[in-house]
DNA sequence: TTGTAGGCGTTATCAG
DNA sequence: CTGATAACGCCTACAA
């Protein structure tokens, strides 16, 4: 194929490759160490060698290869994500977490798991990249997932409870959440509250936990309908509410997906919100605020996502410091859901 | 720190660092070599000794280090997707995708753009890591994102149009979707028909299009309300829509979102839907569903999913082969939200 | 079936 | 600021 017969080891151009430190040095005319140098924007080149590095690096279409630096460097700075992407809740928080690692100049990827949670890939993606830390986004997260992942660097988990030592946890106070919900209920008279719960995850057992807990508290009946957190979730437990023969007079939901999907079944079978039932729900996502609109508990998604990503940089910097705890107090948001009993 | 005098180059344990297949290769006794073999699943080694070498890594806790096989393999089982978390069209997309590569053993990592089309930062992430191939989900896809991804590997647009030779396309046909819709509002007799638009990207900008064209082809005077493709949008579009002095009779919305934000201020300012106003959306995203029950122009999520995928392995196989343009026929989904005109 | 040699593109560490 | 050189952990090819 070549036509000269002296081919030195890298011949320019080199066909079909993407091209390397290697050329744009030469394109450049400076040396491979101080493209390295201008890549990482570490001193050691004046500005006008650093103008001209990129330069030439744009002209040839150079992109870092990332993974020859993953290799090589001794700190990485790619922190993992997992999460859902169904999950509104989550992929609200997600998106402020990228803005906060960007400002940081942090690298995330995203492993994303899908309903069943196949936590599993989404682990070995990021033990696979070496990611210097992560953050755990969330539904379910198994405790066997964080300990594979955090026997190697530090986890902060937002949304979820108790992991042991070592691990970062940043959340709403799910209990405080349930209590404020219930209270706000009961002040407009409420006394025959049904909750729908889901059985996936510590943060939703403490939500049911912290019902159960309260309900007994003032002499109620507990009612747990049990179904999932997700709007079919929803609509299957305001089927069970309608096989009864009195529906309570209000029901608070474990989320708000959950409290959508029930309160779209209930409407459809003729029942009235807020007229002949209340609904409460919990998280307080975007769509909360259209069409029914939602009367629920909100989290405070930015600080959830900033704290989350401030945890983790703490514990990165000095891995020794200890792991934290940080609990925000959710509130009550009325909207249009809640009403005085029917009866 | 190290008690033992002779120190060999790859000390056992290497403390602090993770396991490498020279690990595994000495925990299992037998060679690197077939270590590598065994993880790539490649013929050369017996039940017996993958089964061993399995365990050993399983034992010391041993995971494939993605960068380096990364930088060694010259055929890459990588492929990119960028997307925007926050539109459920897309996250829905999106798994089904996910769920697509794992079958087919492919890794994918997820090019995060926010709301300020940050796509930039998404490409290098991209050509960063030397995907093979890259599939752009979504709103508002720049001509220059792909030109810059193309250049170096197959990409498969999803959802937009146009973006010259060489790129596969998959998408609906939007001017079909919209006729549809159209021709069902004429058929329950509406004529004054209202339509909100997004200036984000081709398709939306299609959808437009075939909107005025059909107003033309009917002899109805066209309403075009300029807004966005959100939630928000859609509630500042109803805005317009009730200062004036009349309402239309019938609104066609961009996408669901828009539709579902609409319809929620034209309930709170009292007007009814479908008694005083209709209205249809476009994707049939899950929430339409749910509440209102919008009435809706209908994608296949798992067909557009399977297509792109299905399209981007054959171009991988085969880099000359043509690229090709898919598109399918949505369809409407009748629901709650159409009815009569109120005049 | 096993072992050995070489190199992927980068960072890190030196000497100049 | 330059240039040389040694890793990083893996894959590829080839020899045993």
């Amino acid at each position: 194929m070549s036509e000269n017969g002296t081919t030195t080891a890298l011949a320019n151009g080199r066909a079909g490759r993407a091209p390397t430190m290697e050329d744009v040095a030469r394109e450049a005319g400076v040396s491979r160490a101080l493209v390295s140098i201008v890549f990482r924007g570490k001193p050691g080149a004046s500005e006008a060698t650093r103008k001209r590095v990129h330069e030439a690096a744009q002209r040839i279409g150079y992109e870092l290869n990332v993974a020859a630096r993953m290799l090589r460097e001794t700190e990485t700075n790619v922190v993992g994500l997992m999460m859902t992407l169904k999950n509104p809740f989550h992929t609200d928080i997600a998106e402020k977490l990228i803005a906060a690692a960007k400002e940081r100049s942090m690298e995330i990827i995203i492993g994303a798991v899908g309903q069943d949670s196949a936590q599993d890939s989404a682990v070995t993606m990021m033990r696979g990249f070496r990611v210097a830390g992560a953050i755990l986004l969330g539904t379910d997260v198994q405790a066997s997932t964080v300990a594979q992942l955090s026997s190697d660097r530090p986890c902060v988990v937002v949304g979820e409870h108790d992991f042991g030592q070592g691990i970062d946890i940043v959340r709403s106070d799910d209990r405080l959440g349930i209590r404020i919900a219930l209270d706000y209920l009961l002040g407009k008279g409420h006394t025959e509250i049904a909750y729908l719960s889901s059985p996936h995850g510590q943060a939703m057992a403490e939500r049911r936990e912290a019902y159960l807990e309260w309900m007994a508290e003032h002499s109620m009946e507990a009612d747990v309908v049990e179904t999932e957190d997700t709007e079919a979730g929803g609509v299957a437990g305001a089927g069970r509410l309608l096989g009864r023969k009195n529906l309570p007079t209000a029901t608070l939901a474990c989320n708000d997906r959950c409290a959508i999907g029930m309160a779209s079944a209930l409407t459809d079978a003729g029942v009235r919100i807020p007229e002949d039932i209340s609904v409460v729900g919990f998280d307080d996502i975007e769509q909360a605020r259209y069409g029914i609109k939602l009367t629920t508990i909100h989290q405070d998604t930015d600080l959830l996502a900033e704290t989350a990503m401030k945890s983790l940089m703490t514990r990165l910097r000095d891995p020794d410091s200890d792991a934290t705890s940080i609990i925000f107090p959710p509130t009550l948001v009325e909207r249009a859901t809640v009403g005085p009993p029917a009866r």
